[in-house]
DNA sequence: ACGAAGTTGGATCGGCGCTCCATTCATGGG
DNA sequence: CCCATGAATGGAGCGCCGATCCAACTTCGT
């Protein structure tokens, strides 16, 4: 027999599996990658998780916090993805192309990391960033505007690149080439800011 | 005698001086800058215009239209402001911080650019930098970088300062620093970014 | 066995962007 | 001079959103 609730309407039996937190932020992954930014609706994340508002506010604060939850989610992939490197500088390229394509991927995580640049796992990508150029022998205040420079011209490439990707959403042809002008820029660019430990090495 | 619609409310009488898309822009911007991105709503600008909603979209195509022009209308300013100076270098300058301070003083702007990042008051931008980039003898393809690595720059570093901001809504008394801070860092990058041309200056 | 604490589902609320249409008014052709 | 026409306007209403709230259910210590 069917219980009903004091208004009168059916009641779906409970769920099998219990809810988490992870569980929650990781369909909320899929939902934006799947649709974008706006499809990520808490009436969706319900569907999906076969659930309630309840049970996803019960472990999720609210919708900004699941957004920079997943995205802190997608940049700490990146960071535990990038394999150590003997050499400092293609170290440095790799995180950057990794940061790239991280947002190539996933779009919502650069218009999110615009909108929130001081995010936890941001920082560790800065540390990374900072221990890196530190084996370049980069001078501290120089170092600290290395990597601002770096991560800010990275963000806006690959929002310039998203832009480009709605505008034209097939003929991916000529992404390739993009992403080596991006690679080609960033080689250039950390010789450039550094000129004095470019001509040391 | 008022007149009364089919399902008998009463109906205000028609407006005296006539809307304009010009005018209703005009009142967005004012509405964005008092309250932020989300305090601009077609209610609101309703309100603000004792207007309905018929008379604003017979003007404006949607909200993101809305959006859109009005951050066009800032950068404009931006660039009609910039007066012209004898060195490119300083002009450059006058330029970046001009930049920076429109969005610091319309921190939507620089949300919607990264969300937009080619809309036509920003290619003017490029081509601004472009010409003076041009009177630094830069050659053509490391132009077209550097000017896309700077206006990255501004913007990411403007984003920063935007979420500062919003984390400490007062004490600017490290405003003015932050500013100076990011005018050193851009003298350091032009020259840094094209060892050449400097070393030639 | 039982009640407290932890979890879940969904009705509900206020507010949003936007559509739609009745109404108003300036204009110019007869 | 008049009135037909169409641009401009105001506002009710629609569908959807994020968020709240609470009854219903489960788990678990005692």
């Amino acid at each position: 027999m069917v219980k009903r609730t004091a208004t009168g309407s059916a009641r779906a039996p409970r769920r099998a599996d219990s809810l988490s937190r992870g569980l929650i932020i990781q369909a909320a992954i899929e939902i934006l990658d799947s649709g974008g930014e706006k499809a990520l609706t808490l009436r969706a994340l319900t569907v999906r998780l076969s659930t309630g508002y309840g049970a996803i506010y019960h472990h999720v604060a609210d919708k900004s916090d699941l957004l920079a939850t997943a995205t802190d989610d997608v940049i700490t992939g990146v960071l535990s993805g990038a394999v150590a490197d003997a050499d400092p500088r293609t170290a440095l390229r790799r995180l950057a192309l990794g940061l790239f394509d991280a947002i190539d991927a996933h779009p919502w995580v650069g218009a999110e990391l615009s909108r929130q640049p001081w995010r936890p796992a941001l920082l560790d990508f800065y540390e990374s960033i900072g221990r890196l150029l530190d084996a370049l022998d980069v001078p501290g205040k120089a170092r600290f505007d290395a990597a601002g420079t770096l991560v800010n011209y990275v963000l806006g490439v690959a929002a310039q690149n998203a832009a480009n990707a709605r505008l034209r959403a097939d003929s991916d042809t000529d992404r390739e080439t993009f992403l080596e002008n991006a690679a080609t820029q960033w080689t250039q660019i950390d010789p450039g800011r550094y000129p004095f430990v470019h001509a040391a090495a």
